[in-house]
DNA sequence: GCAAAGATCGGCT
DNA sequence: GCCGATCTTTGCA
């Protein structure tokens, strides 16, 4: 209620710049804002997942630049937001230098700020229902694909804070893609009860063996 | 021009 | 655990 943002520093271009892997992984632990009709709504960053170019055949880069995925080949640090089965937004932010397309899906946040509002807009009195997942995430927090392109290293309505790493960060496959199957290109808070839990996910094996 | 699949969610069996 | 809702994009004729 009373931290003020001046201490709360942005993540910048720099930061969105790197190589999607890191970048992935880096969000974990960010605190992702967005401003509605002058309210905060927030909440921390736990789960994450890489999505590179022409050689991930689950990205939506695969194919090369199309005007949907432009966003992906441009300057880090956009937001990527695309309509998916008829009903549902997700929320990237785009990763490596101009040209190279990268892009880290948000899959899920745990509540901090503005939950009444988040609450309200998803139908729900679950604080673990209200972003436990990429489209309800962007559900709770208003976002279309009118902020498609929105750059959040500038933007006053949707950016990241830097926060606080959590100790244990696990990696596994990624969710819901058919191709690239084996990478293992998922992040998320061990433990938390506010990541998605769309598949039964494998038992999160912190071994690299079989790794791609 | 048409058919099929898709980075999902929620409800029902 | 399976299925339906609903629409954009892509691939192929």
């Amino acid at each position: 209620m009373s931290s003020r943002s001046s201490t709360v520093q942005r993540l910048g271009r720099s930061f969105f710049a790197r190589h999607t892997l890191y970048v992935a992984r880096g969000l974990i632990g960010a605190n992702l804002v967005r401003i509605v009709d002058g309210e905060r709504l927030s909440g921390v960053v736990v789960e994450t997942e890489a999505y590179r170019g022409r050689r991930d055949p689950a990205s939506h880069a695969y194919p090369g630049v199309t005007k949907r995925n432009e966003v992906m080949f441009g300057e880090p640090g956009h937001a990527y937001v695309y309509f998916i089965y008829g009903f549902h937004y997700c929320l990237n932010f785009t990763t490596e230098p101009s040209r190279s397309a990268g892009a880290v899906l948000i899959r899920a946040l745990e509540p901090r700020e503005g939950l009444g509002s988040m609450m309200k807009n998803r139908g729900t009195r679950e604080t673990t229902e209200v972003a436990s997942g990429p489209a309800k995430l962007t559900q709770a927090l208003r976002i279309d694909l009118s902020l498609n392109g929105t750059d959040v290293v500038k933007s006053k309505e949707l950016f990241l804070e830097k926060g606080t790493r959590p100790s244990r960060v696990l990696r596994t496959t990624r969710v819901g893609v058919t191709k690239g199957k084996s990478l293992k290109w998922r992040f998320l808070v061990e433990g938390s009860s506010f990541v998605s839990k769309g598949r039964p996910a494998l038992p999160e094996s912190i071994t690299t063996s079989g790794a791609a």
